[in-house]
DNA sequence: ACGGGCGTCTTTTTT
DNA sequence: AGACGCCCGT
């Protein structure tokens, strides 16, 4: 342990040896964080003697209790598996697994993701007779959520906006909605939390046995807590106070989904007798991006103020773009990512592109696919997300869970068993009246509804009979399967997306092997309960010698060598429905330094000029926040802006252009959206054309000598852009045709004939 | 019951 | 641009 300590600086040791009391440690970007958060576990079992077991560490994701628990062992030199360390949610869930059944529900409860819950708050909304029109069900949804956060219950939520009518329709359908659950013996993502401090508050002796356990406590990421998170550390920490939390005000980005950055800010007031240790010493980056990084983030508010400094090299200045639009963008990205290959020997691995949202990641996907450059991509369509998966899981839902209705209302029909709408709505209210589950009334249908105990026979049976099977997971799986006639009917369709599913529920089997190899103790439950709190970073293995792309969110605790920053545009980044309000403004703020700070060597910040994104094509200004670094930091800052200012030459397009102003709201006057439709008005546009000049000078390019006649279904063509391709489909349209071409290298477009230029091959 | 077609709407981030 | 919901015809 001594030779331990040696390798910590001054404020890391102190950090460590300050166990006893109430501890905040802020600490910066690449400070060393998650190393102070393991030494400390080390120190505390080796040093201090303490029993892993009288340990709570709590961390933000999966993938970082993970890695925690690795370096500690590897500090220690043996398994700490006595050691509670998880995440908030699953520390929570393992409490309630033991005693949820004060709260009166079972506990093999299940948990309801997102698009379970959207799907609930529908079902109760409807119920009550509410026009969606009026109340969207997604507003709604976040009502709600917002009052868990707040740990308002529904009586409560009720009583406090009594008189409000909006929000009194807003409590019906939340009483309807946890009444719900209740039935389907589910808890959603917040009665997690929730829960278990109501099983605390309400429970003494669980209370005692927890606060008595848990000797000491470490929460990392406290920037990003909420309330409930706050009031069951508070409660759990009750006994001994031994608490430390690490955290960052400067990197809380969840503001959105309730975490309250005031608690990182009142900690010391919530735990009077606090010491406060800063950690800015950084040893992530050179010293220039840190550079970048305090010039911008010292425009916010702060209360903390911290200067990061670091012993590391200058490096070379971060660099700015920008390109003519979001493709040229991402060919800056791959120029940079070839170059910095060859000449610093960088590997594929080494970098990653940063975005504020996931739908930007299409352009830059296209582009490194036609450059061969493998890549990997980090949430957006889970695979837990996927149809086929989530089928699969809710028959292993309602095989271990029969009063789960939300899962036998997704499968009841998949594959199709001729029971519809109508029926389903049937069973439904039968259900309801007579206050069981909806598989307890197609389980006993026969003599009142003989459609629905024709229809629902044979999956009556295939779930009995497993339910009372022991097998393992992946069997399970496999036989539910091909019993119930999922795979089957998938192969029917003999389709390649077909194919596809196929292929991803063999992975899911895999998945469950793995999962049931790990340790016997893995049952059903525990299989399902880690989908539910599965993240998409968990996965996130850097054995692959591929680029990642992912959101600025996804990047949170991660650090490459190279970093790209892209789309750096106001409405973009700091994304428009942040813009009319500076406590969003200062989130983005944020954001923008988590970014920068995970880049170790190479930092590029790029924007586009143009960029079309949700169907529109618009001309952002360059983000605020490059206004904030001063240019003598930045390489290529007067290129960048000359290209800004360029005035742009139109391309060979064969659409016409009609502009709006999209964001009048933002007020925002010199963004303009144009938007490809019919040209009926002629007001200039910016710069200084008409749209009918404009319009004209498409006419002049288009060439009306082309032979239509050559085009056919099967013809090879070349274009001086796209390259070779396969024309596929043909559409007449006026005087002219509309191509569909399979390109070899760019993909499928689809052209006018006359305009595109297009030379036939032999 | 079911599938296709059409129109509308929505665009943030996720444990 | 794409997802989603609604309506209609079978």
């Amino acid at each position: 342990m001594q030779n331990i300590l040696q390798e910590l600086n001054d404020k890391q040791k102190e950090a460590i040896q300050n166990t006893d009391g109430p501890c905040l440690i802020i600490a910066g970007a690449g400070s060393g964080k998650t190393k102070v958060l393991t030494y400390k576990i080390a120190y505390l079992i080796q040093e201090m003697g303490i029993k892993p077991w009288n340990i709570l560490a709590i961390t933000f994701t999966n993938k970082a209790a993970e890695e925690m628990r690795q370096r500690a062992e590897k500090l220690i030199g043996e398994n700490i598996n006595d050691l509670w360390l998880g995440t908030f949610h699953s520390i929570c869930v393992r409490i309630l697994r033991k005693f949820i059944d004060r709260l009166g529900y079972d506990t093999s409860f299940v948990i309801f993701d997102t698009s379970d819950q959207k799907t609930l708050v529908k079902n109760c909304m409807k119920e009550l007779n509410i026009d969606t029109k009026l109340l969207t069900e997604k507003s709604v949804l976040n009502a709600i959520s917002n009052a868990k956060n707040e740990m308002l219950e529904p009586e409560q939520y009720s009583l406090k906006y009594a008189g409000d009518f909006r929000k009194e329709t807003i409590g019906k359908v939340y009483t309807l909605y946890q009444k719900r659950l209740k039935d389907n013996n589910a808890v959603d993502f917040d009665d997690i939390i929730n829960f278990t401090i109501k099983i605390l508050m309400e429970n003494p002796d669980i209370l005692d046995y927890y606060s008595t356990k848990f000797r000491y406590i470490l929460v990392d990421e406290y920037q990003d807590t909420n309330k409930a998170q706050f009031t069951l550390i508070t409660l759990l920490a009750s006994k001994y106070g031994n608490i430390t939390v690490v955290g960052d005000n400067d990197q809380g980005i969840y503001g959105f989904r309730g975490a309250d950055i005031a608690n990182i800010l009142n900690f010391e007031k919530d735990f009077p007798g606090t010491n406060i240790i800063k950690l800015e010493q950084n040893y992530r980056c050179t010293g220039n991006i840190l550079k970048v990084a305090n010039a911008v983030i010292k425009h916010n508010q702060n209360k903390y103020e911290k200067k990061l400094w670091t012993e590391n090299d200058e490096g070379t200045l971060p660099y700015i773009f920008c390109g003519k639009d979001e493709y040229s963008e991402a060919e800056f990205l791959i120029e940079n990512i070839n170059r910095l290959k060859r000449e610093e020997y960088f590997k594929y691995s080494d970098f990653a592109i940063l975005y504020r949202m996931n739908s930007q990641s299409r352009a830059i996907e296209d582009k490194l696919r036609i450059e061969n450059i493998p890549y990997k991509i980090i949430g957006g369509l889970k695979f837990y997300e996927r149809k086929e998966i989530k089928d699969a899981i809710a028959y292993l839902r309602l095989i271990s869970n029969q009063s789960d209705n939300f899962a036998l209302e997704r499968i009841i029909n998949e594959p199709k068993r001729g029971v519809g709408k109508t029926s389903l709505d049937n069973i439904r209210n039968i259900a309801i009246q007579n206050n069981i589950s909806m598989y307890e009334v197609i389980k006993n249908a026969s003599d009142f509804i003989p459609r629905i105990y024709e229809n629902t026979r044979q999956f009556v049976e295939v779930i009995e009979e497993l339910k009372s099977t022991e097998c393992t997971i992946s069997e399970l799986i496999m036989q539910v399967l091909n019993k119930s006639g999922y795979i089957q009917a998938l192969k029917d369709e003999n389709t390649i997306e077909a194919e596809t599913r196929i292929q991803n529920i063999e992975e899911f089997v895999t998945v469950a092997n793995e999962f049931e190899n790990e340790s016997a103790e893995n049952t059903l439950t525990e299989f399902l309960n880690g989908i539910a709190l599965a993240s998409d970073t968990d996965n996130l293995e850097n054995s692959d010698d591929v680029v990642t792309l992912m959101t600025l969110h996804s990047a949170k605790g991660l650090e490459y060598p190279a970093i790209f920053l892209v789309g750096l545009e106001e409405g973009i980044f700091p994304g428009y429905q942040s813009m009319d309000n500076p406590e969003d403004i200062e989130e983005e703020r944020r954001l923008f330094y988590v970014g920068v700070t995970r880049a170790k060597q190479f930092l590029f910040l790029t924007f586009a000029k143009r960029r079309t994104i949700f169907g529109s094509t618009s001309y952002n200004p360059p983000s605020r926040f490059l206004k904030e670094i001063p240019k003598e930091i930045l390489d290529g800052y007067e290129k960048a802006m000359e290209e800004k200012d360029k005035n742009e030459e139109f391309e060979n397009s064969n659409v016409e252009w009609n502009y709006k102003n999209h964001y009048n709201k933002a007020d925002f006057s010199n963004v303009i959206t144009y938007q490809a439709k019919d040209l009926s008005n002629s007001t200039s546009t910016k710069f200084g054309r008409t749209a009918e000049s404009f319009l004209a000078s498409i006419q002049a390019k288009k060439n009306t000598d082309v032979d239509l006649s050559k085009f056919k279904v099967g013809q090879k063509i070349y274009h001086k852009k796209f390259g070779q391709g396969v024309i596929s489909k043909l559409e007449p349209e006026e005087d002219d045709i509309k191509v569909d071409i399979d390109f070899e290298k760019a993909g499928h477009k689809r052209l006018m004939a006359k305009f595109a230029g297009l030379e036939i091959l032999e």
